[in-house]
DNA sequence: AACTATTGGTTGTAATTGTAACTAACAAGC
DNA sequence: GCTTGTTAGTTACAATTACAACCAATAGTT
């Protein structure tokens, strides 16, 4: 029985966006935690890898917005599983060029399938407008910050 | 460059919201972090109280979607911080009622005005119509789950 | 070349969280 | 009254994360 049923927890987007955020997470990381032991961020590069193809520890960090040593764990985690190999350029040896293997890549087909269908059952429900509103606004808000 | 334009993160729910509901945690956690160095748990339960009015830990877990140990020890710092006390159930020692002293609603009534503020500027970025949309599936996304 | 600053990345340590095992209070069957 | 089971909540310990300090390579300056 809400005391101000102006503004409670159901109204609040970051506390809202946290509940929704965190049922899809852990609904999903069955896939690549129960077969796989991956953690969430060895996952997140995996899929960035997967993805867009070879690239720096740096970029996958600017682009996925972890920090860096979540991604410098999760990469040695990968590595030992022997789902990615590192490559260092010759021009600057601070950079190393990360690469999925071959077992790598037949991981990430498969959980990308996984997460493809996943994807697929949780937009049925809702309509195709919704789901597309539902994009628009969650990239403006990844994008939001106020002045610090 | 995207290898497959199909399905790429940015296209995956659980990493939309994840992103989305990490960059407004982050913004406002500056709120009760910074001026009351309260941790996200406190936070929740803090505001379950304050809306909700007294409440047992087992009713804020629930409704909350907290585990147990989550709400134990927020309610224990918090109790440290003497924003809260307990009061057991006679009728059942198991309970304890918890209550926000008047320090605790004072600092309630500060956050929860910073948070409404916070949720109208956030808002500000989207029409009525899509802020009625985002609602209703975060709502209905919270929900989901699959036959385990 | 030598000096400083910056950058990519790692490592150490403390803080936080998750999981399971535990305690205490009650309830039900016998 | 004495099991056995359940529930509310706590605690111990392992796993994860955050933060800061660090290292090595490069860039820029003199």
């Amino acid at each position: 029985m809400p005391r101000d049923s102006e503004f409670d927890p159901q109204h609040f987007l970051p506390y809202l966006l946290n509940q929704a955020a965190e049922a899809l997470s852990l609904e999903f990381q069955k896939h690549y935690r129960g077969q796989y032991g991956m953690l969430r961020t060895e996952w997140r590069v995996l899929f960035h890898l997967g993805c867009y193809g070879d690239m720096t520890a740096k970029e996958i960090c600017c682009q996925a917005r972890l920090h860096k040593t979540k991604v410098s764990r999760a990469v040695a985690a990968l590595q030992a599983k022997r789902f990615l190999t590192r490559r260092e350029l010759e021009r600057d040896r601070r950079h190393a060029v990360l690469q999925l293997t071959a077992q790598g890549r037949r991981v990430f087909a498969d959980l990308s399938g996984a997460a493809h269908a996943f994807d697929t059952e949780v937009r049925a429900s809702m309509t195709p407008d919704e789901a597309e509103i539902l994009h628009r606004c969650l990239i403006r808000i990844s994008g939001f910050e106020t002045a610090q």
